[in-house]
DNA sequence: GGAGCCCCGTGACGTCTGTCATGGGCAGGT
DNA sequence: ACCTGCCCATGACAGACGTCACGGGGCTCC
């Protein structure tokens, strides 16, 4: 078996080092790139062209689902395994529809990353079985394009007339949507169902 | 020199065995445990008596926090080194006033991490310039601690009422609190000054 | 003893919010 | 052509929200 070749993508530099590390610990994988940032994968991919990228999902410039689809693109024969910190369904089945090979969270066991790694360059696919249940079970995002939107420009607390100042709307049509991804969502609270849509990945974008 | 013994707590695995690894790398670093659970560190403290114990902020259990002051008070020859995600002012302070003697965030350069902890082992302080600098800025919380409680309760997003159940409070008082906090973060939202307040490390506890 | 701060509560006020009905415009599909 | 769904907007209404004034109780510190 020859050596594997990695990219490494995070935004944290401890963890991204720290992950760099504990993969260069086994002899047949070899960590040819780091980046911080989603849009430096990209030109990473595109001049290392690594065997598989190993992408968080939270990164600054552009989230890991997006960077996933652009590493597809780019070179089809670079696997990507998505490395995130939250089991949110909805990052889940959006990673695999954007050609995702495998999604980890990270509370699984360290040994067992390397394994994943090893899983995804040989073509096969690596989810975590609990997750793909709840995945399922969430099924796809309810919501709409501006109510994604709205809910998204809602999360740092601003009024109805911050919102429609920001997003160029009315401040009735804000509320409007508001109220529609509040019954879409089951909550009772604009606040409320900001988080459920968050925790469901309904507000990547 | 002689060897030094590290005690590691995070709660998700991976980074916490990507940490192990990379500080494996050098000669003179021992990791000899590693926990996942705040109220697991005192114990395993005891256990082992290690040199440095790195903990994290956000830890299900105990929070990296109050385990300070545990270790402190439990093996005053372990130095606490805390490590975490979020760089929030309040997150030092707190820290520093619990006894710990470093604190760093999880986006410095991997490379520095293994001297932090050489250099929190012989005594000394490790702190961000550019983070005490914001903690000194940002000052003590002004916060009193119903408002805390308050602020901490409506994080998911209910009503007035809600609140009240949960705190066993009137809903007038309730308002009351609110608006308290909203007045003195500067906030104009509840909403707003969660985030602002959390943003701040004034929501431990 | 008073002064100060925090806690809890009440009542009232104006504003904002969430909901509904209703309208029109624009795309897609049988 | 029709229907359906999403978009935008308006107006109206009950309820929740944020603010204020005002009480009372507790505590600490001078």
């Amino acid at each position: 078996m020859t050596t594997l070749r990695l990219l490494l993508a995070d935004d944290q530099a401890l963890v991204r080092g720290a992950l760099a590390a504990l993969l260069q610990l086994e002899p047949d994988l070899d960590v040819v790139a780091e980046v911080a940032r989603g849009d430096e994968v990209v030109v990473a991919v595109r001049e290392h062209r690594p065997d598989v990228a190993l992408l968080d999902v939270e990164m600054p410039g552009l989230d890991g689902i997006t960077a996933t689809a652009a590493v597809r693109a780019a070179c089809p024969a670079t696997r990507v395994l998505v490395v995130t910190t939250f089991g949110r369904p909805g990052y889940l089945r959006r990673a695999m529809e954007a050609g995702a090979s495998g999604f980890v969270v990270k509370d699984t066991p360290a040994r067992e990353l390397a394994d994943a790694v090893r899983r995804v360059a040989a073509g096969l696919r690596v989810v975590d079985p609990a997750l793909a249940a709840e995945s399922l079970a969430a099924g796809t995002s309810p919501l709409t394009e501006r109510e994604t939107q709205v809910l998204r420009a809602a999360r740092d607390g601003g009024t109805a007339a911050d919102l429609a100042a920001v997003l160029h709307l009315s401040e009735g049509t804000v509320r409007n949507h508001l109220s529609s991804a509040i019954g879409k969502t089951g909550a009772r609270t604009r606040a409320e169902a900001v988080r459920l849509a968050e925790q469901n990945g309904w507000l990547l974008g």
